[in-house]
DNA sequence: CGAGCGCTTGATTGAGTTCAAAAATCGTGG
DNA sequence: CCACGATTTTTGAACTCAATCAAGCGCTCG
């Protein structure tokens, strides 16, 4: 998939004007492992399109615990879009779990003008649709599968994701602690070597 | 908020064809209480709008057992997206927790005609958004807080759908069990009529 | 090469489940 | 409108999964 910029700038449908205000409101950026690009509470909400490397968003709760809410690898756009949607502080802290090189752009430039136009490729309703989808799954997964089952379907739907990963961040998506999660892959592999079936 | 057929009827920008065609496609349907409009695997996948009454939507895991996903009540959109959005049926089941009037559409025909006009006032970006922001906050609420906390935030957030819902449900879409929502309501009123702080 | 971080392992605790049965509420037909 | 059966809610006891607490191991990277 093509990059943010990228495909803006193969689409010159809008004014020059529009051109313009484009190339003066994204910008690229690299960002080093750690370095943590939004704040919950913060006073500008951006997206970040993930050029290469990878982001990750989460909330921190009354107790300082890390709650991961999403990962966006290459080719995947993060945000932190309750800000926009209740015009509101952001919620999620976003950082950077590699060195990553992003693209980043004001949200409501995005939402309000970039997802409007389904000629760049980033239709709106198309990719929401999606996400919603796929929170929809999560949701239900979190009500109705053990953290083990959690556990199996995330490495069956996000294979690479799962091996650049540090475990507790796993742990934190699955909504579980490292523990946890360190005790069921002990039991997983204890079952695959000794042969058991069930 | 006007009801679907309503709004496309006031703004009459489609052609006359279109609007034929809408109207072959949206039909208004009274629904008696625990009328299941639609199943898990169902082939056609549509969208309801509720003029009156209560939908839910929910799964059913392989102990047979609910998972309540969202309410909709007056002026609410329901429906199962993932279909849509995966090309694929529908993985929820969606019925009438009351007696209910609603307007049902075609899932294909809302997304791709309705919510891509604007001028409908069912803006599909703006729609999907906040979507996507409730299951957001939905997500790391199931990560990070215990049953009584869920509880007490769906108090404040649907106070009047939690009137109008047995408790039984409202502990299906909280993910715990009825047994543990009575507990901690039980808990909750001792608290009260005690007196006793914290 | 050592200090700190991340993973593992074990013991203990606790929130919520399961099972069972009684009490309350609802709905329906007579 | 009442009565009765069915469904819901409550309550209690036993149990389970995952959290917490604590200690030890193994990396890595400074």
């Amino acid at each position: 998939m093509k990059s943010f910029l990228e495909t803006l700038s193969e689409y010159p449908i809008l004014s020059s004007e529009e051109m313009q205000s484009i190339s003066t409101k994204v910008h690229i950026k690299k960002v080093a492992k750690g370095e943590i690009l939004q704040k919950k509470g913060d006073l500008s909400n951006r997206i970040f399109f993930v050029k290469k490397g990878l982001l990750r968003s989460y909330s921190i709760d009354e107790n300082e615990k890390e709650h991961i809410f999403m990962f966006a690898s290459e080719d995947w756009i993060m945000s932190d879009l309750s800000s926009h949607a209740f015009n509101a502080p952001p919620e999620l802290y976003i950082d950077a779990v590699e060195d990553s090189e992003i693209e980043i752009c004001p949200q409501d430039f995005f939402v309000n003008v970039v997802l409007q136009h389904p000629e760049f490729g980033f239709s709106g309703t198309d990719k929401l649709t999606k996400r919603v989808a796929v929170l929809q799954k999560r949701v239900i997964m979190l009500m109705s599968a053990s953290a083990r089952e959690r556990y199996e379907n995330f490495l069956e739907t996000y294979p690479k994701i799962a091996q650049r990963v540090p475990q507790r961040m796993i742990a934190s998506y699955l909504g579980i602690t490292p523990e946890a999660l360190s005790k069921i892959r002990g039991e997983m592999s204890r079952r695959k070597t000794t042969g058991l079936i069930i």
